[in-house]
DNA sequence: GCGACAG
DNA sequence: ATCTTGTCGC
C-alpha cells in the first residue's frame, strides 16, 4: 500500500508545528469499522541506536495472522513525550508500505486524540495512511479519570480540558485498564467495541501482542546479523 | 518555579 | 522503550 512519508523535523518546535498543521486533516466522523475484517497491529522495539518496526495483520474474526512485515532501522528522533510519532513512524511507514493487503483498522501502541495538541501517534498514522486508526495506551499520559468498574467492559471517561478525549477501559476482570483514544476515521464507541473484540483473554489487544513479539524477535535477529 | 510525562 | 529473579495465579 502507498503511504505519505512523515516529515523529519530537526527540533521539537518544528515537530509541534507539523502536528498543528496536520491536525485539520483528521477525520473524526464516525462510526468507522465495527468488527473489521482485517486488523493491523504496529510496534517498535529498540536496542541502543538500532530498532525493528513490525506490522502484523490479523483476521478480525479468528484473530489468526494474515500477514506480517518487519523493517530494521534507526530512531529518527529522541523520545519526547508528545512527539513519539516522529520517533516511531518513519520505520512503521516503511513496514506498512511493504504490506500486500490493506487493513481495515490499525491499532497503535500509545495515544490518539488524547494528546496535548490532540494529535497523538494514532492520529498521525491515520492521516498519513488515510486508514482508520485507534490508540491503545498501557499507562496514563494525559487527562484525568476515575477508575472504571472491575469487570471486563467497564469504562470511564478520560477528560482533558473539559473534553472527553478517550476512555479508560477494563479489558479483563480485575486487570489494569487500558487507555483508548481515537486516531482517524473511527469514533470512540466503535474503538472500544473493537478493542474488546481484540481482547478475548488478555489485557492487551492481540494485535499489539503480536506486533510486540514480532518487533522484539526481529530486533534480536537484526542485532545478531550486525555482528 | 517544580514535577509529570505514550513508547 | 529497556535493564532483570522469583513468584502468584489460571
Amino acid at each position: 500500500m502507498k503511504i505519505c512519508s512523515i516529515a523529519a523535523p530537526a527540533t521539537a518546535q518544528e515537530a509541534e508545528a507539523i502536528q498543528d498543521a496536520l491536525r485539520p486533516r483528521l477525520d473524526l466522523t464516525g462510526p468507522g469499522p465495527r468488527d473489521p475484517a482485517l486488523v493491523a497491529g504496529v510496534d517498535v522495539a529498540y536496542a541502543d541506536d538500532l530498532l525493528a518496526a513490525a506490522v502484523v495483520v490479523l483476521d478480525g474474526t479468528s484473530l489468526d495472522v494474515v500477514e506480517q512485515v518487519t523493517v530494521p532501522g534507526r530512531p529518527a528522533f529522541g523520545y519526547v513525550p508528545g512527539l513519539l510519532a516522529f520517533r516511531e513512524l518513519p520505520s512503521l511507514v516503511d513496514a506498512l508500505e511493504r504490506l500486500t493487503v490493506t487493513p481495515d483498522l490499525i491499532v497503535c501502541d500509545g495515544y490518539g486524540l488524547a494528546h496535548p495538541r490532540r494529535f497523538g501517534l494514532a492520529c498521525h498514522l491515520g492521516v498519513l495512511t488515510g486508514l482508520p486508526t485507534i490508540g491503545v495506551g498501557k499507562t496514563a499520559f494525559v487527562g484525568s479519570f476515575e477508575p472504571p468498574g472491575r469487570e471486563r467492559g467497564s469504562w470511564s471517561e478520560l477528560l482533558l480540558d473539559g473534553q472527553v478525549v478517550g476512555r479508560v477501559l477494563r479489558t479483563q476482570d480485575g486487570v489494569k485498564p487500558v487507555f483508548v483514544s481515537v486516531g482517524h476515521r473511527v469514533d470512540l464507541e466503535t474503538a472500544c467495541h473493537d478493542v474488546l473484540t481484540l481482547t478475548p483473554r488478555h489485557r492487551l489487544p492481540e494485535t499489539t501482542r503480536a506486533a510486540d513479539r514480532l518487533s522484539r524477535s526481529a530486533l534480536k535477529a537484526a542485532l545478531a546479523a550486525s555482528t
